[in-house]
RNA sequence: GCGGGCGUCGCCAAGUGGUUAAGGCAGCGGCUUGUGGCGCCGCUAUUCGGGGGGUCGAAUCCCCUCGCUCGCCCCA
């Protein structure tokens, strides 16, 4: 294939596809504006020390998946893997924290370099919230809680929340012996992948996917009686919190999570909908990292929600219920009144008329064709409009124009040019009568 | 980085060695040079991701390569 394409594992949105991020986008800002929360901005290239630091030399996403190069000046630069790190340099940098609590979000493009399957690219995009500044267990359930009623009104459902709790370093290091003393013993009835993980990363064995290590893990020591008191009554907390509000959740020892930065409070929202990669919103709290990226002492929680994934589960609610949230999202809007127009007058009188009419707020689609009028009713027909207007050179000549319905009752009426603003009370009008497209292509 | 599946028109898709590569959708044009939705007619791949090899002859067989896809690793 010598035809220029996109790269591997970036992908282009198309029209289908921006219409439901967008209507996503759309709900998202309404809930976090209701929240308290203000967007952040932050670069898509940064220092490369700023991951490696902040979220592990270790960790898989340093260690392998980062786009980093070096640029004119001899820096290493790195297009983002992820959102929190550059969130935490940018508050730091400004010295937001000096104005007590920041609750922000943030959405955009993340790039990792993996193979690319189904629900992972290789650029991909995160909306996320970042609580900075506040240590509470209660603000730990809050927080959660907005994933969760976030994902609930889009409309949806097969979700589930899962929790669990990393507790201190102090808590994990003292497990982390536990587990890989017991381990050890029984290392022929690992996998091979988790005989390896035992002294590179011994809690990654947790969530391995290999069935016969899951069923050895099944009486293994669980990180949750490796808890200290106060980190376990914390947990309960947050738990009891959540039982308080009424969201759902299963308690998953086995929940790690790949950054290192996380503590404490750690969860992910999965979907029966996705294949391998099923989940779709991942979190927790992060006390730590504010202080390792050089700024005060500061108790952290935040969580990111993979975009891609999330409208794949969108595309699956909205094909199992046409008349859900889901699918509504997707709705089109066809265009309030189509422009039919023929002759070199009419052309520009159009042009004209169009341009008034967009101005007050109506949709217009203006036929740039110059074919048979014919022509030009067929396709006004076919985009769905439910208004014709017509400008022929008998009308152009003597500043007129023609309202048609089109598939709606409704009087043909023929107004002055200079009375263009009627087409808005007669639209008006015929509010009612709206019906709205629920197409939902596939892709 | 490693494994499996797949690559025929903008999209879906038949064709699995033999003269001109079905069909559907979309698009464009016509029937209908100023009035649509239905219908009918016509047009739209010298070419089957790309390259090479064998064959009298290939989209169909072999090799290489590129791409897509699913899974592993890991994550959103």
């Amino acid at each position: 294939m010598s035809q220029l394409q996109s790269l591997r594992g970036m992908v282009d949105l198309l029209p289908v596809q921006t219409r439901r991020w967008q209507a996503v986008e759309a709900v998202a800002r309404t809930h976090f504006r209701c929240a308290g929360i203000e967007e952040i901005r932050t670069p898509l290239l940064e220092v490369t020390d700023l991951f490696a630091r902040g979220i592990g030399e270790g960790t898989d996403v340093v260690g392998k998946e980062m786009y980093s190069f070096r640029d004119r000046g001899d820096r290493s630069c790195t297009l983002r893997p992820e959102g929190t790190a550059s969130v935490v340099r940018s508050v730091v940098q400004h010295g937001l924290l000096s104005q007590g609590s920041q609750k922000l979000w943030y959405c955009g493009p993340m790039f990792r370099y993996e193979r690319p399957q189904a629900g992972r690219q290789r650029q991909f995009h995160q909306i996320g919230v970042e609580w900075l500044g506040v240590g509470s267990a209660r603000s730990d359930a809050e927080v959660i809680a907005l994933a969760w009623d976030l994902l609930r009104d889009l409309g949806v459902s097969g979700l589930e929340l899962q929790i669990n709790s990393l507790g201190t370093i102090d808590d994990r290091q003292r497990y982390r012996a536990e587990l890989v003393a017991w381990l050890q013993a029984r290392a022929d009835r690992l996998d091979p992948d988790s005989q390896q993980r035992l002294t590179t990363n011994p809690l990654r064995i947790l969530d391995s996917k290999n069935p016969a290590t899951q069923q050895l893990l099944a009486e293994a020591p669980t990180l949750l009686d490796a808890l200290s008191e106060e980190s376990s009554q914390r947990f309960q907390a947050v738990q009891a919190y959540l039982a308080q509000m009424e969201i759902p959740f299963r308690l998953n020892t086995r929940l790690v999570r790949g950054l290192d930065y996380y503590g404490h409070t750690a969860f992910e929202i999965t979907s029966d909908q996705l294949g391998a990669q099923a989940t779709v919103c991942g979190g927790g709290r992060y006390d730590g990292l504010v202080q390792q990226l050089g700024g005060p002492a500061t108790p952290a929680v935040g969580w990111a929600l993979g975009m891609e994934r999330l409208l794949l589960v969108l595309e699956a609610a909205a094909a199992a219920d046409p008349e859900g949230a889901a699918a509504r999202l997707a709705a089109t809007r066809a265009p309030d009144v189509y422009l039919v127009n023929r002759g070199e007058q009419a052309e520009a009188v159009a042009l004209v008329l169009a341009r008034q009419l967009r101005a007050a707020g109506v949709c217009i689609e203006l036929d740039g064709s110059g074919s048979a009028f014919g022509k030009q009713f067929k396709r006004a027909d076919r985009c769905g409009a439910r208004w014709a207007a017509v400008i022929g050179d008998e009308e152009a000549a003597e500043a007129r124009f023609l309202l048609k319905p089109l598939h709606n009752k409704g009087e043909e009426r023929c107004l002055a040019m200079a009375d263009w603003q009627m087409v808005i009370d007669i639209l008006a009008c015929d509010e009612s009568d709206i019906t709205t497209a629920t197409q939902f292509d596939q892709q």
